[in-house]
DNA sequence: CGATTCCTTGAAGGTTGTCAACGTTGGTGG
DNA sequence: CCACCAACGTTGACAACCTTCAAGGAATCG
């Protein structure tokens, strides 16, 4: 909640230090569908997504696959591959993207002698931490209904958040065949708890585009089962505002 | 997989700097079941377990509890929450355990201007979400069976890794309640499957100590659907063989 | 010894997965 | 412009898995 007034102007001029440097690259551009590791050539594999989505997955041996973590715009990708060497093999596109690089051979690993670098990238990997816990929490307690409704608060959360959108309508770019590897759930069974929203008119997913048209009831679903995380607090707000 | 050598023996200096620093401190006691934060004073709630298991869990509204991270003998505590000046209220013993802790007023923020343990704690924080993860993908598309197998073999080869255990037999200190709350089923359904896993002499759980007595229809089990993980490097064995 | 927590087991019902078929959309090329 | 194709979405029937409810047994600690 209070960080020492020190620390946090330290962790925000990392944070303008890092825009700096994603800011002065040329952005690279990706279709859908793409593996950032097979086309984003070098830079140790860290990068900003400025426009577009993308994911994180795992295949899985059966022939499915799990998304474990969805980046919007504004997120960093790949600060946890920071320390291997491989390409982001494990990164996907979900829509039409841009991505911003560290210029410089060996990217942040030299960074990270600034120490207002280093503390900002802790925090950021604490904060994606966090991401996953909520997400755990949400697929081993919540109900198919839940789980679709916490994904779609958490998003517009987020996108609210960076001051992408105001309203209650946002575009996700994920099929369902995706939703229902992020969420732990089957194409068809996400299928017909979407068809469940709409026809109560709590939500509205239509090519690609939600619509959130009960926002109370909505909440009440997600939170039936999962904390109201009280202190989510300002700090995240005044960093993540990027 | 192949980290530059420089950059391998600067995480090995980073990972002893911490060792001594956590060395040197007069460790904690804890009994079963208390909270780490509201025992242990100051620090910054960063600590490091050196004897028993404690876990990571968010409450629930609904009464439920779910546990995101389990950690053992070895495992370092709350670096996630370094830039929270909160105490750790959200981490839990499973075990009388004992936690050396950082000296100092600031704990570790103050430590992370060495780039050799900023580095450390960046591949630390790494490990942790890599975790969550497998835990994620495990939980999403593994049934009953494959979830305990995995969680099972986890543990043997976390503790193997750190030479807390030889053979195939360990002390797993978890109620069925918490093994519910960690895998996301409910306690009753829990000990059925320990029981149809007994009755198939493939593992054994009896008051808390845990025996592998089929290795290869556990693995195949938690791997139905879960992948070999074929890049768990080298890297990961020197570092974390601590 | 009592009390609490933990474990065990059965029956019934709900949620989700599987299988299979069909409808829709968007892009490509004739 | 239309035909075609491939990917994505939609729907029903049925089975498997898991939860809930309920009750009783075992272990542990004061």
């Amino acid at each position: 909640m209070d960080i020492p007034v020190g620390l946090r102007n330290e962790l925000a001029l990392g944070q303008r230090k890092i825009t700096n440097f994603f800011g002065s690259s040329a952005p690279l551009t990706l279709q859908v569908g793409e593996i950032v590791g097979a086309v984003a050539g070098c830079c140790r594999g860290t990068y900003r997504l400025r426009t577009g989505w993308a994911c994180k997955f795992q295949n899985l041996p059966n022939g499915r696959r799990a998304i474990v973590d969805i980046y919007v715009p504004g997120d960093v990708i790949g600060i946890d591959a920071l320390l291997r060497n491989r390409p982001l093999t494990d990164v996907l596109t979900l829509s039409l993207a841009t991505l911003e690089s560290i210029p410089g051979r060996d990217g942040l690993i030299e960074l990270m002698a600034d120490r207002s670098i280093s503390l900002y990238f802790t925090w950021l990997l604490s904060e994606y931490q966090r991401r996953a816990h909520r997400l755990l929490a949400a697929i081993s307690s919540l109900d198919a209904r839940g789980r679709i409704a916490m994904m779609v608060l958490d998003f517009h959360a987020r996108l609210r958040r960076r001051k992408l959108i105001t309203g209650s309508t946002y575009s996700l770019p994920l099929t369902q065949v995706q939703i229902g590897d992020y969420l732990g759930l089957t194409m068809v069974h996400v299928n017909r708890v979407l068809r469940s929203l709409r026809d109560e008119r709590i939500l509205s997913l239509e090519r690609h585009c939600i619509t959130i048209l009960d926002l109370d009831q909505l909440r009440s679903l997600a939170q039936r089962e999962l904390k109201p995380s009280s202190n989510t607090s300002r700090v995240d707000h005044t960093l993540a505002a990027d």
